[in-house]
DNA sequence: GAATTTACGTCAGCCTTGTTGACATTCCAA
DNA sequence: TTGGAATGTCAACAAGGCTGACGTAAATTC
Protein backbone atom coordinates (compact mmCIF):
# COMPACT_ATOMS: atom_id res chain seq x y z
CA UNK A 1 0.00 0.00 0.00
CA UNK A 2 2.76 2.46 0.89
CA UNK A 3 5.54 3.19 -1.45
CA UNK A 4 8.80 2.54 -0.71
CA UNK A 5 12.61 2.96 -1.80
CA UNK A 6 15.52 1.87 0.17
CA UNK A 7 13.16 0.60 2.63
CA UNK A 8 11.82 3.93 3.42
CA UNK A 9 8.67 5.32 2.75
CA UNK A 10 7.76 8.07 0.02
CA UNK A 11 4.19 9.09 1.45
CA UNK A 12 5.90 12.20 2.75
CA UNK A 13 6.55 13.04 -1.36
CA UNK A 14 2.91 12.85 -2.10
CA UNK A 15 1.26 15.73 -4.20
CA UNK A 16 -1.08 16.65 -1.17
CA UNK A 17 1.75 16.09 1.38
CA UNK A 18 3.73 19.10 -0.95
CA UNK A 19 1.35 21.27 -1.35
CA UNK A 20 0.43 20.96 2.57
CA UNK A 21 3.81 21.71 2.85
CA UNK A 22 3.22 24.97 0.68
CA UNK A 23 0.18 26.17 2.22
CA UNK A 24 2.34 25.83 5.95
CA UNK A 25 5.04 28.31 3.99
CA UNK A 26 3.10 31.20 3.64
CA UNK A 27 0.70 31.32 6.90
CA UNK A 28 4.18 30.32 8.82
CA UNK A 29 5.72 33.48 7.10
CA UNK A 30 2.72 35.69 7.76
CA UNK A 31 3.42 34.61 11.53
CA UNK A 32 7.34 35.65 11.04
CA UNK A 33 6.47 39.07 10.40
CA UNK A 34 4.15 39.64 11.68
CA UNK A 35 5.48 40.98 15.34
CA UNK A 36 8.67 42.93 13.71
CA UNK A 37 5.94 44.45 11.58
CA UNK A 38 4.18 45.94 14.32
CA UNK A 39 6.68 48.05 15.67
CA UNK A 40 7.50 49.47 12.40
CA UNK A 41 4.01 50.43 11.48
CA UNK A 42 4.36 52.66 14.61
CA UNK A 43 7.75 54.35 13.21
CA UNK A 44 8.42 55.34 10.00
CA UNK A 45 9.96 52.22 9.03
CA UNK A 46 8.78 49.15 6.49
CA UNK A 47 9.86 45.36 6.37
CA UNK A 48 12.89 46.72 4.23
CA UNK A 49 14.44 48.71 7.01
CA UNK A 50 14.42 45.87 9.34
CA UNK A 51 16.15 43.39 6.56
CA UNK A 52 18.79 46.13 6.16
CA UNK A 53 19.00 46.75 9.81
CA UNK A 54 19.15 42.96 10.51
CA UNK A 55 21.84 42.36 8.45
CA UNK A 56 23.80 45.37 9.43
CA UNK A 57 23.80 44.01 12.27
CA UNK A 58 24.75 40.56 11.66
CA UNK A 59 27.85 41.68 9.86
CA UNK A 60 29.19 45.14 10.97
CA UNK A 61 31.16 46.62 8.31
CA UNK A 62 29.31 45.04 5.29
CA UNK A 63 29.78 46.88 2.25
CA UNK A 64 26.91 48.47 -0.04
CA UNK A 65 27.00 45.58 -2.92
CA UNK A 66 27.46 42.78 -0.56
CA UNK A 67 23.77 44.40 1.31
CA UNK A 68 22.74 44.29 -1.99
CA UNK A 69 23.26 40.77 -2.68
CA UNK A 70 22.10 39.25 0.75
CA UNK A 71 19.04 41.63 0.29
CA UNK A 72 18.53 40.34 -3.63
CA UNK A 73 17.80 43.94 -4.22
CA UNK A 74 19.01 46.75 -6.62
CA UNK A 75 21.29 49.59 -5.26
CA UNK A 76 18.40 52.17 -6.02
CA UNK A 77 15.95 50.48 -3.96
CA UNK A 78 18.32 49.68 -1.15
CA UNK A 79 19.52 53.46 -1.22
CA UNK A 80 16.59 54.44 -0.58
CA UNK A 81 15.92 52.24 2.30
CA UNK A 82 19.82 53.20 4.15
CA UNK A 83 19.59 56.89 2.64
CA UNK A 84 17.07 57.10 5.75
CA UNK A 85 18.51 54.75 8.24
CA UNK A 86 21.41 57.39 7.49
CA UNK A 87 19.90 60.25 7.96
CA UNK A 88 17.94 59.57 11.28
CA UNK A 89 21.50 58.35 12.81
CA UNK A 90 20.59 54.54 12.66
CA UNK A 91 23.35 53.59 10.46
CA UNK A 92 26.27 54.68 10.30
CA UNK A 93 28.63 54.83 6.72
CA UNK A 94 32.20 54.83 6.76
CA UNK A 95 34.39 55.62 3.67
CA UNK A 96 36.88 52.19 3.01
CA UNK A 97 40.27 52.28 4.69
CA UNK A 98 41.78 49.52 2.37
CA UNK A 99 39.42 50.16 -0.60
CA UNK A 100 38.08 53.94 -1.09
CA UNK A 101 35.43 53.13 -3.10
CA UNK A 102 33.45 50.82 -0.34
CA UNK A 103 31.01 52.18 2.05
CA UNK A 104 31.52 50.29 5.32
CA UNK A 105 28.09 50.27 6.93
CA UNK A 106 27.86 49.84 10.55
CA UNK A 107 24.55 50.51 13.45
CA UNK A 108 24.85 53.23 16.14
CA UNK A 109 23.71 52.74 19.28
CA UNK A 110 20.64 53.72 18.40
CA UNK A 111 20.10 51.52 15.32
CA UNK A 112 20.96 48.99 18.11
CA UNK A 113 18.36 49.75 20.20
CA UNK A 114 15.86 49.40 17.48
CA UNK A 115 17.70 46.17 16.28
CA UNK A 116 17.28 44.76 19.43
CA UNK A 117 13.80 45.54 20.23
CA UNK A 118 12.85 44.02 16.81
CA UNK A 119 15.23 40.93 17.09
CA UNK A 120 13.74 40.14 20.19
CA UNK A 121 9.87 40.07 18.74
CA UNK A 122 10.74 38.11 16.79
CA UNK A 123 12.74 35.27 18.67
CA UNK A 124 10.15 35.36 21.19
CA UNK A 125 7.68 33.68 18.79
CA UNK A 126 10.66 31.81 17.10
CA UNK A 127 11.63 30.51 20.61
CA UNK A 128 7.94 29.89 21.28
CA UNK A 129 7.79 27.74 18.32
CA UNK A 130 11.04 25.76 19.31
CA UNK A 131 9.96 25.09 22.64
CA UNK A 132 6.42 23.68 21.01
CA UNK A 133 8.02 21.24 18.69
CA UNK A 134 11.46 20.51 20.23
CA UNK A 135 15.02 19.61 19.31
CA UNK A 136 14.25 16.77 16.75
CA UNK A 137 11.46 19.18 15.34
CA UNK A 138 13.75 21.97 14.93
CA UNK A 139 16.59 19.76 13.42
CA UNK A 140 14.29 18.74 10.67
CA UNK A 141 13.27 21.96 10.17
CA UNK A 142 16.71 24.19 9.59
CA UNK A 143 17.45 20.88 7.22
CA UNK A 144 14.00 21.49 5.18
CA UNK A 145 14.44 25.09 4.74
CA UNK A 146 17.97 25.16 4.11
CA UNK A 147 17.29 22.72 1.01
CA UNK A 148 15.28 25.16 -0.41
CA UNK A 149 17.42 27.80 -0.96
CA UNK A 150 18.64 28.67 -3.91
CA UNK A 151 22.45 27.44 -3.93
CA UNK A 152 23.94 31.24 -4.05
CA UNK A 153 21.52 31.83 -1.09
CA UNK A 154 22.79 28.70 0.93
CA UNK A 155 25.96 29.85 0.46
CA UNK A 156 25.71 33.48 1.81
CA UNK A 157 23.17 31.50 4.80
CA UNK A 158 26.09 29.25 5.70
CA UNK A 159 29.02 31.96 5.44
CA UNK A 160 26.47 33.51 8.06
CA UNK A 161 26.09 30.96 10.07
CA UNK A 162 29.89 30.48 10.44
CA UNK A 163 30.68 34.07 10.96
CA UNK A 164 28.10 34.41 14.28
CA UNK A 165 29.05 30.94 15.00
CA UNK B 1 27.67 22.56 30.39
CA UNK B 2 24.30 21.97 28.48
CA UNK B 3 20.93 23.53 30.03
CA UNK B 4 18.65 20.85 30.72
CA UNK B 5 15.05 20.69 31.81
CA UNK B 6 13.50 17.63 32.34
CA UNK B 7 16.21 15.69 31.18
CA UNK B 8 15.86 17.49 27.75
CA UNK B 9 18.90 20.22 26.44
CA UNK B 10 17.72 23.63 25.79
CA UNK B 11 20.72 24.48 23.53
CA UNK B 12 18.43 24.70 20.47
CA UNK B 13 16.48 27.49 22.10
CA UNK B 14 19.77 30.03 22.42
CA UNK B 15 19.69 33.47 20.60
CA UNK B 16 22.01 32.06 18.96
CA UNK B 17 20.21 29.20 17.17
CA UNK B 18 16.98 31.48 17.28
CA UNK B 19 18.80 33.80 14.79
CA UNK B 20 19.70 31.26 12.62
CA UNK B 21 16.35 29.68 12.10
CA UNK B 22 15.39 33.54 11.55
CA UNK B 23 17.88 33.98 8.58
CA UNK B 24 17.12 30.52 7.25
CA UNK B 25 12.58 31.14 6.78
CA UNK B 26 14.78 34.62 5.50
CA UNK B 27 16.14 32.57 2.29
CA UNK B 28 14.23 29.90 2.26
CA UNK B 29 11.35 32.00 1.42
CA UNK B 30 13.07 33.43 -1.35
CA UNK B 31 13.86 30.41 -2.71
CA UNK B 32 10.13 29.06 -2.06
CA UNK B 33 8.69 32.15 -4.32
CA UNK B 34 11.69 32.10 -7.27
CA UNK B 35 10.42 29.91 -9.70
CA UNK B 36 6.53 31.01 -9.60
CA UNK B 37 7.46 34.57 -9.68
CA UNK B 38 9.54 33.67 -12.76
CA UNK B 39 6.52 31.85 -14.11
CA UNK B 40 4.65 35.55 -13.72
CA UNK B 41 6.53 37.49 -14.76
CA UNK B 42 6.35 36.38 -17.93
CA UNK B 43 2.66 37.02 -18.01
CA UNK B 44 1.21 40.00 -16.63
CA UNK B 45 0.68 38.80 -13.43
CA UNK B 46 2.09 38.71 -9.75
CA UNK B 47 2.14 37.16 -6.63
CA UNK B 48 -0.56 38.63 -5.50
CA UNK B 49 -2.28 36.49 -8.35
CA UNK B 50 -1.04 33.34 -7.51
CA UNK B 51 -2.22 33.24 -3.99
CA UNK B 52 -5.37 34.17 -5.37
CA UNK B 53 -5.58 31.28 -7.77
CA UNK B 54 -4.34 28.82 -5.58
CA UNK B 55 -6.68 29.24 -2.89
CA UNK B 56 -9.40 29.24 -5.28
CA UNK B 57 -7.99 26.09 -6.77
CA UNK B 58 -8.00 24.34 -2.90
CA UNK B 59 -11.66 25.63 -2.05
CA UNK B 60 -13.56 25.83 -4.91
CA UNK B 61 -16.77 27.74 -4.33
CA UNK B 62 -15.57 30.23 -1.99
CA UNK B 63 -16.50 33.45 -1.25
CA UNK B 64 -14.79 36.95 -1.58
CA UNK B 65 -14.96 37.56 2.48
CA UNK B 66 -13.87 33.99 3.15
CA UNK B 67 -10.66 34.51 0.83
CA UNK B 68 -9.94 38.01 2.03
CA UNK B 69 -9.60 36.64 5.81
CA UNK B 70 -7.22 33.72 4.39
CA UNK B 71 -5.31 36.03 2.05
CA UNK B 72 -4.90 38.77 4.81
CA UNK B 73 -5.92 41.64 2.84
CA UNK B 74 -8.55 44.41 1.86
CA UNK B 75 -11.71 43.85 -0.63
CA UNK B 76 -10.49 46.98 -2.43
CA UNK B 77 -6.57 45.18 -2.76
CA UNK B 78 -8.25 41.61 -3.08
CA UNK B 79 -11.12 43.11 -6.40
CA UNK B 80 -8.55 44.55 -7.82
CA UNK B 81 -6.33 41.40 -8.35
CA UNK B 82 -10.00 39.74 -9.06
CA UNK B 83 -10.91 41.50 -11.33
CA UNK B 84 -8.67 40.88 -13.57
CA UNK B 85 -8.54 37.20 -13.06
CA UNK B 86 -11.97 37.09 -14.12
CA UNK B 87 -11.87 39.57 -16.66
CA UNK B 88 -8.95 37.64 -18.59
CA UNK B 89 -10.94 34.37 -18.16
CA UNK B 90 -9.05 32.53 -15.24
CA UNK B 91 -11.85 32.76 -12.54
CA UNK B 92 -15.57 32.54 -12.87
CA UNK B 93 -17.92 34.41 -9.75
CA UNK B 94 -21.02 32.88 -9.23
CA UNK B 95 -23.33 34.74 -7.48
CA UNK B 96 -24.74 32.53 -3.90
CA UNK B 97 -27.95 30.50 -4.54
CA UNK B 98 -28.52 30.40 -1.24
CA UNK B 99 -27.28 33.45 0.35
CA UNK B 100 -27.36 35.82 -2.98
CA UNK B 101 -25.13 38.48 -1.53
CA UNK B 102 -21.87 36.19 -1.87
CA UNK B 103 -20.03 35.60 -4.86
CA UNK B 104 -18.71 32.05 -5.27
CA UNK B 105 -15.42 31.52 -6.71
CA UNK B 106 -14.24 29.40 -9.42
CA UNK B 107 -11.01 27.95 -11.51
CA UNK B 108 -11.95 28.10 -15.53
CA UNK B 109 -10.05 25.59 -17.26
CA UNK B 110 -7.75 28.38 -18.75
CA UNK B 111 -7.48 29.22 -14.52
CA UNK B 112 -6.63 25.45 -13.82
CA UNK B 113 -4.19 25.58 -16.61
CA UNK B 114 -2.11 28.64 -14.91
CA UNK B 115 -2.50 26.94 -11.39
CA UNK B 116 -0.77 23.60 -12.65
CA UNK B 117 1.86 25.44 -14.09
CA UNK B 118 2.64 27.41 -10.98
CA UNK B 119 2.25 25.01 -8.67
CA UNK B 120 4.02 21.90 -10.65
CA UNK B 121 7.25 24.66 -10.52
CA UNK B 122 6.78 25.09 -6.17
CA UNK B 123 6.26 21.40 -6.21
CA UNK B 124 9.64 20.62 -7.78
CA UNK B 125 11.20 22.17 -5.54
CA UNK B 126 9.44 21.74 -2.13
CA UNK B 127 9.83 18.16 -3.90
CA UNK B 128 13.20 18.57 -4.01
CA UNK B 129 13.76 19.98 -0.24
CA UNK B 130 12.17 16.87 0.82
CA UNK B 131 14.12 14.56 -0.65
CA UNK B 132 16.89 15.97 0.51
CA UNK B 133 16.13 16.39 4.16
CA UNK B 134 13.53 12.91 4.58
CA UNK B 135 10.46 11.81 6.40
CA UNK B 136 11.58 12.68 10.08
CA UNK B 137 12.99 16.43 8.67
CA UNK B 138 9.96 17.19 6.95
CA UNK B 139 7.48 16.25 9.78
CA UNK B 140 9.73 18.57 12.01
CA UNK B 141 9.68 21.23 8.92
CA UNK B 142 5.60 21.56 9.18
CA UNK B 143 5.53 21.02 13.10
CA UNK B 144 8.02 24.19 13.58
CA UNK B 145 5.92 25.92 11.08
CA UNK B 146 2.79 25.19 12.40
CA UNK B 147 3.73 26.72 15.70
CA UNK B 148 4.79 29.87 14.06
CA UNK B 149 1.55 30.76 12.97
CA UNK B 150 -0.96 33.34 14.06
CA UNK B 151 -3.66 31.59 16.19
CA UNK B 152 -6.09 32.53 13.66
CA UNK B 153 -4.04 31.51 10.82
CA UNK B 154 -3.21 27.91 12.64
CA UNK B 155 -7.08 27.29 12.23
CA UNK B 156 -7.20 28.79 8.87
CA UNK B 157 -4.76 25.86 7.79
CA UNK B 158 -6.01 22.80 9.85
CA UNK B 159 -9.09 23.74 7.96
CA UNK B 160 -7.64 23.26 5.03
CA UNK B 161 -5.64 20.11 5.70
CA UNK B 162 -8.68 18.19 6.48
CA UNK B 163 -10.88 19.51 3.49
CA UNK B 164 -8.15 18.28 1.57
CA UNK B 165 -7.11 15.15 3.24
C1' DG C 1 50.31 58.08 -17.13
C1' DA C 2 46.04 57.23 -19.52
C1' DA C 3 42.13 54.46 -20.04
C1' DT C 4 38.98 51.43 -18.10
C1' DT C 5 36.45 49.29 -14.53
C1' DT C 6 34.38 49.15 -9.99
C1' DA C 7 31.64 50.90 -6.05
C1' DC C 8 28.57 53.93 -4.90
C1' DG C 9 25.03 57.86 -4.98
C1' DT C 10 21.25 59.93 -7.10
C1' DC C 11 17.48 61.57 -10.24
C1' DA C 12 13.43 60.25 -12.72
C1' DG C 13 9.77 57.35 -13.84
C1' DC C 14 7.13 53.17 -13.66
C1' DC C 15 4.74 48.96 -11.58
C1' DT C 16 2.59 45.98 -8.09
C1' DT C 17 0.30 45.55 -4.14
C1' DG C 18 -0.93 47.02 -0.01
C1' DT C 19 -3.76 50.84 2.63
C1' DT C 20 -8.06 54.16 3.98
C1' DG C 21 -12.35 56.41 3.01
C1' DA C 22 -16.62 56.88 0.76
C1' DC C 23 -20.62 55.37 -1.57
C1' DA C 24 -23.96 52.11 -4.01
C1' DT C 25 -26.27 47.74 -4.43
C1' DT C 26 -28.30 43.67 -3.10
C1' DC C 27 -30.07 40.68 0.03
C1' DC C 28 -30.81 38.41 4.58
C1' DA C 29 -32.87 38.70 9.04
C1' DA C 30 -35.10 40.55 13.01
C1' DT D 1 -39.38 47.85 7.34
C1' DT D 2 -35.12 48.62 8.79
C1' DG D 3 -30.43 47.46 10.00
C1' DG D 4 -26.52 44.92 8.93
C1' DA D 5 -23.79 41.88 5.85
C1' DA D 6 -21.45 40.83 1.37
C1' DT D 7 -19.83 42.75 -2.45
C1' DG D 8 -18.21 46.14 -6.08
C1' DT D 9 -16.05 50.29 -7.19
C1' DC D 10 -13.93 55.00 -7.31
C1' DA D 11 -10.19 57.79 -5.63
C1' DA D 12 -6.03 58.78 -3.45
C1' DC D 13 -1.96 57.43 -1.33
C1' DA D 14 2.38 54.81 0.36
C1' DA D 15 5.92 51.27 0.45
C1' DG D 16 9.10 49.13 -1.97
C1' DG D 17 10.34 46.76 -5.91
C1' DC D 18 12.24 47.82 -10.90
C1' DT D 19 15.00 50.05 -15.15
C1' DG D 20 17.75 53.58 -17.21
C1' DA D 21 20.87 57.26 -17.08
C1' DC D 22 24.40 60.05 -15.28
C1' DG D 23 28.21 61.51 -12.08
C1' DT D 24 32.21 60.82 -9.08
C1' DA D 25 35.94 58.81 -6.79
C1' DA D 26 39.09 55.25 -6.46
C1' DA D 27 41.29 51.15 -7.99
C1' DT D 28 43.13 48.51 -11.71
C1' DT D 29 44.97 47.62 -16.08
C1' DC D 30 47.35 48.54 -20.14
Amino acid sequence: MVERAGGESLLFLTDEQLRKGIEAMFFAYRGFTADPDRILSGIDYGRAHHRAIHFVHRSPGTTVSNLMTILGVTKQSLNRVLRTLIDDGLIRSEKGLVDGRERHLFLTPKGQELERQLSDAQRARMRAAYRAAGPAAVAGFRQVLEAMMDPEMRNAYNRLKEGGA
